[in-house]
DNA sequence: TACTGTCCTGTTGTATACAATCCACGAGCG
DNA sequence: CGCTCGTGGATTGTATACAACAGGACAGTA
């Protein structure tokens, strides 16, 4: 099979290699979304290259997907720290928030997937269940897996990119709050709207109970919080630390 | 004056420096903009970073960047493309316009600023004295400024930091076309019709009027366009070169 | 003639070396 | 005693050197 120059009507696609940048990239967002990285905390270039197992360059290179990303910050002169979300910055996130996850309705509205939105029924299912325990951070993970999963149906690739981002952005502003990171212990009842209203073919109704849940968000994130019940981590959950990149062979 | 300790009550911002890495990414993006850098044209790094007067280094940390915005696509091995946007990826575009101009829309109702816009008044007589003309480049530019300028009015940083990508990728879609690159002759009345919407506090012929917009471009972009009159650029209008980054001194 | 394998050249990817910058500490002085 | 100002150490920012890879040309073979 001649692989100099394609036939006519034979396309065939290039399969994505990741780079080692890809990847370092997809560990320092994991590192900062786990809390292994703490928000607020600088990176040393050589520690962290030298967990990873590779050198400063791809590392700063990789850096730079996230300092775009709003992720790290960069001070010039000072290096990288883990961006923080303080409290008066937290409306602007759900605003972001709010156009992705608002889009996604009205597409997933336009579209009729009927299908009855199976995967999200699931993610429901799985955030209540585990709102019956008592681990923080899984319950901070099915919330936001949700949310992955509301705006995944919309078939966007630009808005699961932005989202991708969001979601780990939503993260840092929990790490953020002065008292310390703490879930909701019971779901709100407005997921289980959203879904309706989705189901219902509802899309204001949808939206509604989006945006009831951002601004309830917004109210805990910011302190405004009408005393919500919450869950905090228990006491320092395995902190994950940074593993090798297996750079393949 | 004391510069060991700042007192508290005194609280005074770090002046923001741009980094090199800052001014080679928008030297990178004023170039795909401007169509300096043409789409689908594999960047050499050797080249610009001797053009822009630095090494290779921050050449790249600036393209990772680039390359997290989608503006730059990189093949491992192969090195950095201009990104290109075909036509059957342009309607997913759109639709991350409509999510962000869309909110900043809402947001401009909801906050009621009743200073009545002035700024997009004058972007809109602006794109409307320019369309007179035979100047496609500048046609273009201000169609894109008064997208820029309705998002601005949102004062949410994420949403504008958000179009200023997708005003580049817009761009990006207008030169990948394959007829080439070409903007309206004249001003959509969805222009106006947006605007005295949104004075008149109209949300929802608001949304309808950009929604229209956008159709009107996709079906342009692809090619599904109901043959209106476009002008194109007065033939290879001067290319623009890369100018090397004035690193301070 | 078409395909396959090998060499060759240029470019990218990574590591390292060097320079510039910043912060902390501590001595000196008002 | 408190502020200012050098100095040292460490870290970042930049440049360069080297290794690895991809693509093209050419010759060999069926």
């Amino acid at each position: 099979m001649p692989h100099s120059s394609p036939r006519p009507g034979v396309s065939v696609f290039r399969v994505p290699r990741a780079s080692t940048v890809d990847l370092i990239a997809i560990e320092l967002r994991q590192a900062i979304f786990s809390g292994a990285l703490p928000v607020g905390s600088p990176l040393g270039e050589v520690e962290i290259s030298g967990q990873l197992g590779v050198s400063r360059s791809p590392l700063r290179e990789a850096a730079q997907r996230l300092v775009q990303e709003g992720l790290l910050t960069a001070t010039p002169g000072r290096g990288l720290r883990v961006s923080s979300i303080p409290p008066e910055l937290v409306p602007d996130l759900y605003t972001a928030r709010l156009a992705v996850e608002g889009q996604a309705i009205r597409i997933i509205h336009r579209d009729g997937d009927t299908q009855k939105h199976s995967e999200l029924h699931e993610a429901l299912d799985h955030l209540q269940s585990v709102s019956q325990g008592e681990d923080a951070r899984k319950i901070g993970d099915a919330d936001l897996d949700f949310h992955r999963t509301l705006v995944a149906l919309a078939h966007s690739p630009r808005l699961s990119r932005a989202m991708e981002t969001l979601i780990i952005e939503t993260r840092i502003a929990s790490y953020s709050m002065p008292q310390g990171y703490a879930v909701r212990r019971s779901v709100s009842p407005t997921y289980a709207a959203l879904l309706e209203h989705l189901d219902s073919g509802n899309t204001q109704g949808a939206l509604k109970a989006l945006e009831d849940q951002f601004n309830d968000a917004v109210d805990r994130l910011t302190g405004r919080a009408t005393h919500v019940d919450t869950v905090e981590p228990s006491l320092q959950a395995d902190q994950p630390t940074l593993g090798p990149i297996e750079v393949l062979e």
